[in-house]
DNA sequence: ACCAAAAGTAGTAATAATTCCTATTTTTAT
DNA sequence: ATAAAAATAGGAATTATTACTACTTTTGGT
């Protein structure tokens, strides 16, 4: 993977998050900073750094894919009324324990927990 | 929840893939069957079944999201080179244990694994 | 069975999300 | 300095999904 000035500034971007956006958002947030950037270029590099593991794509909020520079290890919860991902932290999970070695190499995972959170359950 | 001719057939023929189909290869199964079945009916129909934890929906194969009519609780493996979608069982996995009833009411989880299937190492 | 309200649908338009394409630019290794 | 490889910009094209509205079906009470 070559370096890029246009890569660089995608994760960088994505750092100041708080929140995990899909890469919409992140693109209004780029194309602040430079008005020259693509779309195509964004995604690009997106779905590159996630495959590198620099980066978490996480689905199923909605039919877009939201991103997440956060690499510590850990899972999701997304509250279905706020349409809000809240992130859980691997301590308070048991980690999942795979007798499929032989048959599937596994890179990666995410747990995604969909459900309601505190604030939408008080309402 | 009112009874719908529309949505017993497409509950039915979700049932007849032993795969996970998106919502276009859906289609087209459903469509055979009833020519005048509509998109609208079939988005609408597979996100309420999903809703209701009568089929499961899984996302992170591509930007379309994939349907299960399996309710026995399982998780997923996805082949990140021939882009499908294992089964694995609950009893290989330890069921995630989580800290955070108090604050997160959990409806439904999945997980989902990314990696290279046995297939596809051996090439 | 009849009927009104509620729920659901068809068909199509519109939007959103993502990928694809090509000429140009940048990076990298020599 | 330079050529090959990698990456980008910009826009077109495609794919996936949602929205809209008039019409149809379901349901529960009579």
């Amino acid at each position: 993977m070559n370096y890029s000035r246009q890569r660089e500034l995608i994760l960088e971007t994505l750092k100041e998050y708080a929140i995990h956006p899909n890469a919409e958002e992140l693109y209004i947030k780029v194309h602040e900073k430079d008005k020259n950037i693509s779309k195509g270029t964004l995604y690009r590099n997106l779905n590159r750094l996630a495959k590198e593991g620099i980066i978490k794509k996480i689905d199923g909020l909605d039919s877009s894919s939201h991103f997440d520079h956060n690499i510590h290890e850990h899972y999701h919860l997304i509250c279905t009324k706020c349409n809000r991902i809240f992130d859980i932290e691997k301590e308070t999970t048991q980690i999942p324990q795979l007798n499929i070695e032989n048959d599937f190499k596994v890179l990666s995972y995410d747990i995604i927990f969909k459900g309601i959170c505190k604030e939408c359950s008080n309402k």
